[in-house]
This record gives C-alpha cells, sequence and structure tokens, in this order.
RNA sequence: GUGGGUAUAGCUCAGCUGGUUAGAGCAUCAGAUUGUGGUUCUGAGGGUCGUGGGUUCAAGUCCCAUUAUCCACCCCA
C-alpha cells in the first residue's frame, strides 16, 4: 500500500454523480424555500466559543470541533494549569473559536448583530454544512449539510403551518413519502408539571421520546428512574402510545394537563395549527406525536418532526418554535420558528429508494473527437456555435487513438459523438454518431443544435 | 464517553485444524480492430497480508499490544 492518502473520519469524498445529486437535494429545497418569500444569508464556518458554547447542553459543548488558537497559544497558560491537565479550563485558554455545530444559534448571533439591517419578521434560509465531534456511524458524519429555513420575529401560528406546507411541498417534489409529527414543549411541560416533576423536564422529554424506539417497557423503565411513581406512570403512557385522529388525542392530552395554564395554552396552539392544515391540501399525512420530544432544549413552542415512510432511517427534518433564542445574545423577547432539512439523510433515503430522476447524468451533449491540427481547429468554430445554442460540447483534449477517444465519450456517458476529419470537413457537415443506437450520419450543424431538447 | 466486529491488489472479497512462489471478480493498461465505444477473446502491471512485538522448525492464519475503520449505545440530522 503505498498511498496513504485519507480524510477524517466521518467526512466524505463526492465523486460527480453524488456531487450532481446532492446538488439537486439542495436545489429542490432551495427553490422551494424561494417559493415562500424566504431569503439566502450565509455565515462563518467558525464562531466565537463564546457564541457557541452552552447553547446545548453539557452533551453539545463536547461535541463542539473547537480550534487551536494561532501563534503562541500557550503564553498565558501557568504551570499549575498545565499540571491540572483540566482539558475544559485548558482549552478555554489556547481555543477562542469553535466550528459551527448547527445553524440555528449562528443565526440567532446573526439577527443581533444585524438587527439594524433588518426587516421584521425575517425570514431566512441557510444551505451550509455544520459539524460535530461526534462519533460517526451509519447516517451520521462528523461534516454534513444542514438547510435551514426560520422566520424570526413574529409569533403567529401561521408560521408553523407554512413550515408544514414547506415541508410538505419539499418532499413531493422530491418523490419521498413522509409522515409530519407535531407537537407542543408547552403540552410536555404541562404534563411535567401536573406530574410534579416539573425540574426534571429534559430527561422527561429525553425518555419520551424514545418511544418508538425503545418501546412502552423501555420507557416506563426510564420515566421510573427519574422517579415517576407507577400510577402516573399508567395515566401518561396510554396517552403517549395513542395514535388515533388527531382531534381525539388533543382530547385526551387536554384532559390530562387540565390543570396546567401551560399545557392548555400549548393544546391551543396545536388546535390552530391542525385547523389551519384542514383547509389546504397537504401529500403527507401530519399527525399528532404526543410523545415527540426532540433533544435540543431551547424550543419552546411547536416540535415538528419529519420521518420517511418506506425507509428507517432517523429524522428527515425536525425543527420547532424557540421564544427566547436570541436571549442569551442580549436581545429578548424575540420568537422564531424554523426546521432544518438533512441532505444527507435525505439522499440516503433517494438512493434507497432510486428516486434520483435519471435526467440528472446531464453532462456533455455531444463530444467531438479530436483529429489534431486543421480538423481541431474547424471542430472549436463548430463547437462556439453550438454552445451559443445552448448545447454543451467539447473536444477530446489530445490526439490519441480514436477508439481510446470513443472509451472515453462512452465512459462520460456522452450521447453524441461527432466525427469531423478531411472528408466531413470538405464537404461541411458533420459525422455524428449516436452512442446509445449506434447510428451514424451525415448532419449539418443546423440539426445539430436541434438536440438541445433530447 | 461505553460495548462489539473488521483490517489481504485501486475497489469488493476468498485464503480450511499454521506448511512451497498469497488468489478471484471488478477496475486499469496493451493487443485482437491504423476512422468507431459499450459485448467478446488474449495478455500485462499491481500485495514487505494495517503497524509493533510474541509463540513456532515454519505465521496472512495463533497470542498480546497499538492504530485505523465500521456497527451499536449515549446524543443527534
Amino acid at each position: 500500500m503505498t498511498s496513504t492518502t485519507s480524510i477524517p473520519k466521518g467526512t466524505r469524498d463526492f465523486l460527480p454523480q453524488e456531487s450532481i445529486r446532492r446538488n439537486y437535494i439542495f436545489d429542490t429545497i432551495r427553490s422551494v424555500f424561494r417559493l415562500y418569500g424566504y431569503q439566502p444569508i450565509e455565515t462563518p464556518a467558525m464562531e466565537n466559543l463564546s457564541t457557541l458554547l452552552g447553547k446545548y447542553g453539557e452533551e453539545g459543548d463536547k461535541l463542539l470541533f473547537r480550534i487551536l488558537n494561532s501563534g503562541d497559544f500557550l503564553s498565558g497558560v501557568t504551570d499549575q494549569d498545565l499540571a491540572d491537565k483540566n482539558i475544559n479550563t485548558l482549552a478555554s485558554q489556547f481555543c477562542e473559536k469553535g466550528l459551527r455545530y448547527d445553524l440555528t444559534v449562528p443565526f440567532a448571533r446573526f439577527v443581533v448583530q444585524h438587527r439594524n439591517e433588518i426587516t421584521f419578521p425575517f425570514k431566512r434560509y441557510q444551505i451550509q454544512p455544520v459539524w460535530r465531534a461526534d462519533r460517526p456511524q451509519k447516517g451520521r458524519y462528523r461534516e454534513f449539510f444542514q438547510c435551514d429555513v426560520d422566520v424570526i420575529g413574529s409569533d403567529s401560528l401561521l408560521n408553523e403551518v407554512e413550515l408544514i406546507q414547506i415541508i410538505d411541498d419539499v418532499f413531493t417534489r422530491l418523490g419521498i413519502r413522509v409522515q409530519v409529527q407535531v407537537n407542543n414543549r408547552k403540552v410536555l411541560t404541562g404534563i411535567a408539571e401536573v406530574l410534579g416533576i416539573g425540574d426534571q423536564i429534559i430527561p422527561f422529554t429525553v425518555a419520551i421520546d424514545k418511544l418508538e424506539k425503545i418501546g412502552t417497557g423501555g420507557v416506563l423503565t426510564e420515566l421510573q428512574h427519574i422517579g415517576l411513581t407507577e400510577e402516573f406512570i399508567r395515566q401518561l403512557v396510554p396517552i403517549l402510545e395513542l395514535r388515533s385522529e388527531n382531534d381525539e388525542v388533543l382530547v385526551a392530552l387536554e384532559h390530562l394537563v387540565r390543570t396546567s395554564i401551560t399545557g392548555l395554552k400549548g393544546i391551543q396552539e396545536l388546535r390552530t395549527v391542525f385547523e389551519n392544515l384542514k383547509h389546504l391540501h397537504l401529500s403527507s399525512e401530519v399527525i399528532m406525536g404526543p410523545s415527540l420530544a426532540r433533544g435540543l432544549n431551547y424550543y419552546t413552542g411547536a416540535i415538528i418532526e419529519v420521518r420517511a415512510l418506506d425507509v428507517q432511517l432517523g429524522s428527515l427534518c425536525g425543527g420547532g418554535r424557540y421564544d427566547n433564542l436570541t436571549g442569551v445574545f442580549g436581545m429578548p423577547d424575540i420568537s422564531g420558528v424554523g426546521v432544518s432539512f438533512g441532505a444527507e439523510r435525505i439522499y440516503d433515503v433517494l438512493a434507497e429508494l432510486g428516486g434520483f430522476p435519471p435526467t440528472l447524468i446531464n453532462t456533455t451533449k455531444v463530444m467531438f473527437v479530436n483529429f489534431g491540427g486543421k480538423e481541431a481547429q474547424h471542430c472549436l468554430k463548430l463547437m462556439q456555435e453550438l454552445r451559443e445554442a445552448g448545447i454543451s460540447t467539447e473536444l477530446y483534449p489530445d490526439v490519441v487513438k480514436i477508439k481510446k477517444q470513443f472509451s472515453y465519450a462512452d465512459a462520460r456517458k456522452i450521447p453524441y459523438v461527432a466525427i469531423i476529419g478531411e472528408e466531413e470537413m470538405k464537404s461541411g457537415q458533420i459525422n455524428l454518431k449516436n452512442m446509445k443506437t449506434g447510428e451514424q450520419a451525415l448532419t449539418d450543424l443546423k440539426d445539430l443544435t436541434g438536440l438541445k431538447d433530447r
């Protein structure tokens, strides 16, 4: 093994075909975002660590990639610090930047920083890579793209409705059948209040979020762990498992949280969203997911998660409402709501379903065989005209055996090869071979321009 | 952070209870075919078997360590 080339684990190279397919996904998502009036922004790959730390919980902080300071980063570090070997203390002294972990927190920073240049409500989308020092596994990478779409500065529940429409639109266009689950953090808070475990809301939500994965029994064990009595659990679990009409689920939940003002508010919000959705024609199923919680602890209202119906591969899209994200950056009372599409998982689903359009192979339409000198010059002129007509074309760059030039065209899946030697130059025609059918005939340049639509 | 699997040609892998010069398919290159690819046929190149140590007359094969990688858990897209 002479070559030792490799890339860091959890990262990937993309070959032309993959790249084309990924761009197809990004383009589809982007076009839907634009259709609903969202504007693009971009933020740097790295942020100040102070911006990122503490926003994703203890686990999240561990998963941040930190960037070593340039220069003499050990100056200012005392021998005592080194002797203590406390990673966190030390790291904070020679790392002041980190790679972004998601797009939402940098967006919050962006909003606060540019508040005077932004028109609110601000509808933005952002499609960029993020990095997590996670241990990679199937469908999980250390570098991956997020496609975020958020509205900030509006409390209206119409935003939630719009986001669900966007989700439906995107997956319909991509041809992926999905189920959209919706819940509301306020309802979960209400349940925790009623159960008297308000202080344990996070472990509580983490536990019930696993319902589909570890089953009722597993959730029961976890709930007992946080000290819930069996009586409460018996009350709670049937409702979490409820999979009937959305209205019925809401009625049951309403009964459970009837003594919690927050809980009832959540029920009300969900009703409004579902009511609005009823009048729209969506191709995806949108259901109430009582056990849906999502890990990130900054959600305060709606929670949304999307799963593929035909492939088991985690969530393809998720998000929710966060009432005070910009608060930590000194701009309180700004409410935002948004969702994030996971491009890599969408790719995996499409790959597994064979859902990529076959026309994506889009490459050079006509390759000209290179016979050298005069012939090449003649081709260049013809090609210029073809390109002006919108037909992508290329000349094989080297004067080598025809066989090799044809092999290249075949490997590149180029549909037409033009052969122009002395004879063709004299007659001013083009000997064009259809690589698929093998047919070959003399044609005029005019006829070639018609290839565009084929 | 915890647990398990794997490591042999560019890629995917075979290689038995240790025993001559480590194999196959695909890919690459060349020829059959000097202006014609995808099919077919013929041939060629390419490996200090992840790394380091140990057991043995003998190690790709057994043992230990190490590194890389994959899978699962935690968490997450």
